[in-house]
DNA sequence: ATAATTGCCATACATTTGTATGTTAATTTA
DNA sequence: TAAATTAACATACAAATGTATGGCAATTAT
């Protein structure tokens, strides 16, 4: 059985995750006391201690950025869910995050990225179901053939990516969804990003 | 258009995205130059600056491992797929790599993790499909209800697990394949690992 | 009531780390 | 052929980093 964490030990295991899953890398002592408005790192020192002490994370002496979480895939982190996307028809996107999901440490976001639920069934032919989380990239150019998130008319979709002459292309791979065709041009259309990953979670569904 | 790397640089770039992706954090200059036998960070600096120049990665000066990747999720790395593994009636495994698999940044992969194709479809109704491929961390204990890799008359099978009094059941979510159940004694079976993630890529495939 | 834990700070120190600079040799490019 | 690039080395240095130790107030456990 773990022991458990104080508050403070929390929200900097908390952070410390966050971290490693945002940036890839573990923080310094120095990066964790700046946050924290710690005016020593001796202080983060020793939450650190207190936390392996603790049993939740692993520390590599004298290594900088050296820590490890003992609790690897178990441990999952809340990520806000932005809003919810059509791989059907188009849907309306949310302003806040309308829920919240905990994703597993194993799925690495990169920095930037954000969580969409997709509803509808239009892109089960790609393998991507209603009620799947899809990590979204904004940060890449989308090429052809791939799968983005979009908005069209104040309202987001999941579909596959072609690039035509002077238009693009949507495309659903579900025979039921005709193709979108978008004039380049056209104002109320916009990339928002695109699919770099798909998030399930592992539990038991309903068969 | 990025600028060609030599071959050094380029087995320097690849042991550092294996870093990255194996232990989760970059090398500092002293692990690479340990790794490659050399007596001097300052080689591998120089190095670094080469291939910073020609774009690959980017660096935060003074920090310490504050290497990043350029590519980001457009880097595939080859891994190797240990078998294949039966999702519906068991396969046989094989004994070396049967084939490589460019395995996305995205898809953090933890340490002793490895990789199998599934074949076969009892497991289609939770998603998983013959031909995705599988990321499996042999270092975790089973949980009821979890998809695991295990190994039973020497054939591996992926299937959810859970523990009873003193069977295992492992369920496929088929209704055409049948639930096995195993004595926890029974010699030939063993729990090689669990499904800590699915890699599908996502190139076009046949509708 | 006393002891232990928590939470924060300060100072000090040895390594680690990234960086700068210069040298040498082999290879490639102009 | 001359110049540039590649590849490796050595030395030096400042900053970053983890660590050790001690102090102090507040809270919690015994």
């Amino acid at each position: 059985m773990q022991k458990e964490l104080t508050a403070i030990q929390k929200d900097i295991l908390d952070f410390l995750i966050d971290q490693i899953k945002g940036k890839g890398i573990p923080p310094t002592l120095a990066d964790v006391a700046k946050h924290f408005g710690y005016k020593n790192r001796a202080t983060v020192q020793q939450h650190f201690q207190a936390i392996e002490k603790k049993g939740y994370i692993r520390k590599s002496p004298k290594l900088s950025r050296g820590i490890e979480l003992t609790l690897e895939d178990k441990y999952f982190v809340p990520r806000p869910i932005l809003g919810e996307v059509a791989a059907g028809n188009p849907l309306t996107i949310y302003p806040d995050a309308i829920d919240t999901v905990k994703l597993p440490t194993i799925a690495k976001m990169p920095q930037d990225s954000f969580l969409l639920r997709v509803k509808g069934d239009s892109l089960k032919d790609a393998y991507i179901f209603s009620g799947d989380i899809v990590i979204v990239n904004p940060n890449l150019e989308p090429k052809n053939g791939q799968i983005v998130v979009a908005i069209l008319n104040d309202a987001a979709v999941v579909k596959r990516f072609y690039k035509k002459r002077s238009e693009i292309e949507l495309a659903s791979e579900n025979p039921e969804y005709k193709t979108i065709v978008i004039d380049k041009k056209y104002p109320s259309f916009k990339i928002v990003g695109i699919v770099v990953g798909i998030y399930r979670s592992m539990e038991k569904r309903a068969g």
